[in-house]
DNA sequence: ACGAGATTATTTTGATCACATTCTTGCGGC
DNA sequence: GCCGCAAGAATGTGATCAAAATAATCTCGT
């Protein structure tokens, strides 16, 4: 019956007490994550609840919800789908989740004591690890789990939604890149940021970030790899 | 019946073409913003659905998505209330608003030709009468109208979303700045911006910018006004 | 006759609702 | 004070209706 060849969800493990409605939204997350979403298609309610095999509300209320932190677009048409990237696209997300960390990691500078710089140093070691391991998912979580760290310090939360929407935004490309990438510098930026906050250096801290997150993210947005994405991303994928 | 006496929503009026779900969004939204719905109180499903008139699920969908935009906060008991506001908190989102917004304007300043500067130079005459007339909420209306205008140049759209959620997140207090402050320096700072955008001087533009959302902000985050109404929203309303 | 563009018909998709189910909570008996 | 039960509230389902996309047909000029 229902068609949907092209459209592939990872059916994560539903979790004991997580309602419908958050296991759908936490399996289309991470399917817009990991770029398995063609961007342009569009993705209607039944199929998701037919692969899913849930009801419409839910699929429906996850892609609303979705929608609402710009990992999908909604046309006037009522459709939904995965916004296109495009090279201008991704520089504006580049510079805007550099303006946004760089400023959530200055407003949680203060509350950086001892212990946690030891925790931070600990995520870091394991990044490390993960890193001589070449195991991509796990660089991804750890990288992700670093700076949501530092953000999080912060007890007066305001920024970390709004970073985990861009984060949502650049997901897939920033897999693209790493896919591509035999070794990373971000150690040493990490190293930067964590001397900078063990000097309480708020300058030192934004320049170390900057730099994390733009050797992070320009052999995607300045190479042919991105041009090659936009034009034809099933063969690259 | 269902009693929901404290709630009011404002009803607004259902546009043509307009979803049931958009046109309850719209009414919370605003009912949001406007700081009709009391932080702390639990807004219900079934309370929204019979002051509206309407069936649960497109109210459920209004609240889930003000939710993701961080305008409504969604407890681990399934309750959804309006956030409380803390003076930690306010100052987090002035700064974080200076962070978005200053990055925006720098980021469409290069899209602001002569034709868009006089329709700033409009937008800010029709300001500066509002003001003279002592209109409140059109003064409220331009001035968000002056922001978005100017960040919305850039055609490569990825901060506004950001912005408008930081907006819903201060609007009521925003409100209650306006209605005690008896004259604005607001358009001085507007004068300033459009000088920079004219020169394309960045860092001109950047301290504009900043200057005008203090101005605004710092009458409610640094006098005791926030914190009477923390204490006791009613007294002030 | 032929084909580009408009138009209608069919089918797919989304929106809304009422009801069933599941969970939370607060009350009252012990 | 504690336990369990009942009322209230939210989630999820399937049905129904309206809107939009797609397919098929028609019109008209050449």
């Amino acid at each position: 019956m229902a068609a949907a060849a092209s459209l592939k969800l990872p059916a994560l493990e539903r979790l004991p007490k997580e309602t419908t409605n958050q296991w759908v939204y936490r399996s289309l997350r991470q399917a817009v994550m990991l770029g398995l979403v063609p961007p342009g298609r569009p993705v209607t309610i039944r199929d998701v609840a037919n692969i899913l095999e849930v009801s419409t509300t839910p699929v429906r209320e996850a892609l609303r919800r979705l929608s609402s932190e710009q990992a999908l677009e909604e046309l006037d048409n009522r459709r939904i789908l995965v916004p296109n990237m495009t090279a201008a696209r991704f520089r504006e997300l580049c510079e805007l989740r550099i303006a946004l960390e760089c400023h959530a990691a200055e407003r949680a500078m203060p509350y950086m004591h001892g212990a946690k710089l030891d925790e931070l140093a600990a995520i870091d070691k394991r990044l490390d690890d993960a890193n001589d391991a070449g195991d991509r998912e796990r660089i991804i979580a750890l990288n992700q789990q670093f700076h949501r760290f530092i953000y999080e310090a912060n007890p007066h939360q305001t920024v970390m939604p709004l970073v985990e929407s861009v984060w949502l935004q650049l997901g897939p490309f920033v897999r693209l890149a790493l896919s591509r990438l035999k070794d990373f510098y971000q150690v040493d930026r990490h190293s930067e940021a964590m001397a900078a906050l063990r000097r309480q250096d708020p300058l030192g801290l934004r320049i170390a970030m900057e730099a994390d997150i733009r050797d992070a993210l320009t052999h995607v947005g300045t190479n042919e790899l991105l041009k090659a994405y936009v034009e034809s991303p099933d063969s690259i994928a």
